[in-house]
DNA sequence: CAACAGTGTTGTCAATGACAACATTGGGTC
DNA sequence: GACCCAATGTTGTCATTGACAACACTGTTG
């Protein structure tokens, strides 16, 4: 290969990054649903969340660089691929959090609000893991006990 | 200035950066400082953190470039006054979550643990809206509501 | 005064992202 | 089968940028 191959299939670098980028979320969403159909039918809606949100924790620091890329939001205007690929992965936090309300487990309300609080608490996590500032070994404490809090403060007052 | 001239000051561009990044965590630091301190002895505890997590995320929206650099932790190996400096703006979460605890607000554990998993959780917020993944005009909202559900969900189980 | 530390200046280098011009190839059309 | 065109790869060049060396100026201090 030579080094202006890359030029035929995207038209500068950001397009390259944008590609990237897409296929993480791609992956991601798959990381996700392969967590939430893992537990399906078994174990309670707690379980289930913390699966998710483990899976998602995980993939984030063994993927620390891809996971920069993603959440940079540096995307060229108009990358629609990028932007949807997000959602489709993100849609599935806002599907668990619905399937909590139905349980009862969870308050009435917004269930995208309630999904973006769960995911921005575990994508800071994880990017403190990342960048150094927490120890590695602290992830799954702080994701479990975050998880506990988030289903803790929201659950619906008796 | 010729371009070289800031050769004489720091080592190389990540030098900057780190300075830069140093310079970011004074700032927060201060501007936490002045949100606690302003909400010292008049409104009750939620209302105080509500305070300092909503200047924290002002900060963090308002200078989205700076924080990007803050949280990188590209630092170079070694950059002690970086660390230090983050230490002490994060430091002042744990202090407000020690006065949490003493108050009764907030369940016993480890402060550090509960200020990172606040601290993570507004982080992760600020980010989404910075990088457009999240409107700005939700801000407020998502860090209202992401602070009374970690309120409730670290409250003391009575 | 003389030496020196601190700071600024010019000039150059290697790496990198972007680009143009040309070459190769493989499939489709007449 | 001859031809054409789109897709892909190649070489070469350019501007930008971070890093660096060599030299110049200035004020302080012995």
């Amino acid at each position: 290969m030579s080094h202006a191959a890359p030029r035929r299939h995207f038209a500068d670098r950001q397009a390259v990054l944008d590609a990237l980028a897409e296929a993480g979320f791609v992956r991601l969403g798959a990381t996700l649903h392969a967590a939430l159909t893992r537990s399906e039918s078994e174990g309670d809606f707690s379980a289930r969340v913390q699966d998710a949100v483990s899976a998602y924790a995980h993939f984030a620091t063994e993927n620390a660089a891809l996971c920069e890329l993603m959440n940079a939001g540096k995307h060229h205007p108009g990358a629609t691929a990028v932007t949807q690929a997000a959602a489709t992965a993100f849609g599935q936090m806002t599907d668990l959090i619905e399937e909590g309300q139905a349980l009862g487990e969870l308050e009435q309300g917004d269930p995208e609000q309630l999904g973006l609080i769960l995911y921005a608490t575990v994508q800071g996590i994880t990017t403190m893991v990342n960048s150094g500032a927490v120890g590695a070994d602290q992830l799954d404490g702080l994701i479990s006990t975050a998880v506990t809090q988030f289903l803790r403060g929201a659950r619906p007052r008796t």
